[in-house]
DNA sequence: TCTGGGGTCCTAGGACCC
DNA sequence: TCTGGGGTCCTAGGACCC
C-alpha cells in the first residue's frame, strides 16, 4: 500500500530590482552613486514626471509620478536624466538570464521584477542560500541592487520583497502572517489602491489584518468578487502558479502620447495619430501579431478621458487598417474640445501563428458543415432518387479533399 | 499653468438569442 | 396582453500595477 505524503509546499521567490532605472544609470556612471538622481520623461517638457529616483532623492521627498518642477523644488541639487530604455532592457535581460540558470520556472512581470518557483531547485541549495547567491551575483556582475521575498505563494512573496529595501531578503511564512503582514495599513497590500482603501475605511477597516478577518459577505457587497479574493490573500491564500509563458500571452498593444500643447488643429492630430499607428504596427510586427479590435483614447484639456473601441470582423495588422479604424472612431467621437493626449490600442491580439490555427478550425467547421449537408443530401437522394442536389454533389467531387473525413467521404462517393 | 505611458482584469448595461 | 431567466457578445469605464 502506498504511503500518503502531504503535498509539498511551494517555495516562491519574488525578486524586485531596487529603483531600477536609477540604479542602472549609476552602474553605467559610478560618479552618480550616492547622489540624488531622478529619471524623468523628457525633462523640460510639461509631461516631465519622475519615473524613478535614487534613495538619496527619495530621502528629500522625491516620489514616482511627481511633476519634475515639484521634485526640483524639494531637491534643488537633483540630477535629472532622461530614460534610456535600451540600457534598462539590456540589464533586465542579463538579470533574468541569471534567474533562468536556477530554474525554468521564472515569470517576468515587468522589466524589473519577476517570480520564481524554486520548489524543486534543491540542488542549488536551501532557499536562503539561493536568494543570497542570486542577490550577490546580481550585485557583483551587474552592479545592481535587488530585494527578494521568499514565501509559499506569489502574493506573500510579493509582499515580502517589499518589506526590506534595498538589498533585502525577507522570508514570509504562513505563521509570520499575523505579526508581519496584518499590522500593515491597507494601502500597502498589493491589489489595494486608494479607492479600495477608501471603501474599506468606510466599513472601519484600517489594516491588512482587518481585511483578513472581515466578513466575506460584507466585503463582497463593498468590493464585489475582489472582496473575497483580497480577504483570501490577506490570509495568505493564493494558488496562482508561476507561469513562464504568461509573458508571451499579451492581449493588447497600444501607444499614447501627450501633445506639446493642447490642440484642436487637425494637422497636429493627424500627425500624432500617424505616429501612434506607426508605433503600434512596429511592435505588432516584432511580435508577429494581429488584432481584432481597435481602441482610441482621447484625453481633453481638462483631463477628462474617453475611450472608444470597435470590434472587427477579421484580424488586422497593417498600418492602413489600424489607422483607418482609429481615424473613423476619432472623427465620430471627438467633441471638438482641445486635446491633451491621444492613444491607439489594438486589442484581442493574437500571434499570427495562433490565428492560422483558428482559421484552420474555422475551415474545419465549414468542412464539417458541408459533411452534414452531404449526409443530408445522401439521405434525400436515397429517398427520392435523382434530384437537383446531386449536381452540387458532382461539382464538389472535383475539389481537393481538405480533411481526412472529407476524403473518406469522397472516396466512398466515387465507389 | 500638477497629474506619463505601458499594461491587465473586472463590472455593468444593452442587444440578441433561446 | 404582458412578459421569466440564462447566456454571450459588444462597448465604455474604472481600479490597479510598474
Amino acid at each position: 500500500m502506498s504511503q500518503w505524503y502531504p503535498k509539498k509546499g511551494r517555495v516562491i521567490f519574488h525578486l524586485d530590482m531596487n529603483s531600477f532605472y536609477a540604479s542602472v544609470e549609476m552602474a553605467y556612471n559610478p560618479s552618480l552613486k550616492g547622489r540624488p538622481l531622478a529619471i524623468a520623461g523628457n525633462p523640460g517638457e510639461r509631461k516631465g514626471i519622475i519615473v524613478t529616483s535614487s534613495y538619496e532623492a527619495r530621502a528629500k521627498g522625491v516620489k514616482t509620478t511627481m511633476p519634475l518642477w515639484q521634485a526640483r523644488k524639494l531637491c534643488p541639487e537633483l540630477i535629472v536624466l532622461p530614460p534610456n530604455f535600451d540600457r534598462y532592457r539590456t540589464a533586465s535581460r542579463e538579470m533574468f538570464r541569471m534567474l533562468a540558470e536556477i530554474t525554468p520556472y521564472v515569470q517576468p512581470v515587468s522589466i524589473d521584477e519577476g517570480y520564481m518557483d524554486i520548489t524543486d531547485s534543491e540542488k542549488h541549495g536551501t532557499p536562503i542560500e539561493i536568494a543570497n547567491n542570486l542577490q550577490q551575483r546580481i550585485q557583483q556582475e551587474l552592479d545592481l541592487p535587488c530585494s527578494i521575498g521568499i514565501a509559499p505563494n506569489k502574493f506573500l512573496a510579493k509582499m515580502a520583497s517589499d518589506m526590506k529595501k534595498p538589498m533585502g531578503i525577507t522570508i514570509l511564512r504562513k505563521r509570520d502572517i499575523q505579526h508581519k503582514l496584518w499590522p500593515l495599513p491597507l494601502e500597502e497590500m498589493y491589489g489595494v489602491g486608494a479607492k479600495t482603501a477608501e471603501k474599506l475605511r468606510k466599513i472601519d477597516m484600517e489594516t491588512i489584518g482587518d481585511l483578513a478577518n472581515g466578513d466575506v459577505y460584507q466585503l463582497k457587497s463593498v468590493l464585489g468578487i475582489n472582496g473575497e479574493r483580497l480577504k483570501n490573500r490577506a490570509n495568505g491564500i493564493d494558488t496562482r502558479p508561476v507561469d513562464p509563458d504568461a509573458v508571451h500571452e499579451f492581449k493588447s498593444i497600444g501607444s499614447s502620447q501627450t501633445l506639446p500643447q493642447d490642440t484642436t488643429d487637425e494637422t497636429d492630430i493627424k500627425a500624432l495619430m500617424n505616429l501612434l499607428a506607426d508605433n503600434v504596427v512596429r511592435r505588432m510586427k516584432r511580435k508577429q501579431a494581429a488584432g481584432r479590435s481597435v481602441q482610441i483614447m482621447i484625453r481633453y484639456f481638462d483631463h477628462k478621458t474617453v475611450t472608444r473601441s470597435k470590434k472587427l470582423q477579421r484580424y488586422i495588422e497593417t498600418k492602413e487598417d489600424i489607422l483607418g479604424v482609429a481615424s473613423d472612431l476619432f472623427q465620430k467621437h471627438w467633441n471638438l474640445e482641445p486635446i491633451r493626449l491621444l492613444g491607439i490600442t489594438v486589442q484581442d491580439v493574437e500571434e499570427k501563428q495562433n490565428i492560422a490555427q483558428q482559421l484552420d478550425l474555422f475551415t474545419y467547421q465549414k468542412e464539417a458543415g458541408k459533411e452534414k449537408l452531404y449526409t443530408a443530401i445522401d439521405e434525400l437522394s436515397e429517398k427520392f432518387g435523382k434530384n437537383p442536389f446531386v449536381r452540387l454533389h458532382n461539382e464538389d467531387k472535383t475539389e481537393q479533399p481538405r480533411t481526412s473525413f472529407q476524403k473518406d467521404f469522397l472516396d466512398d462517393y466515387k465507389r
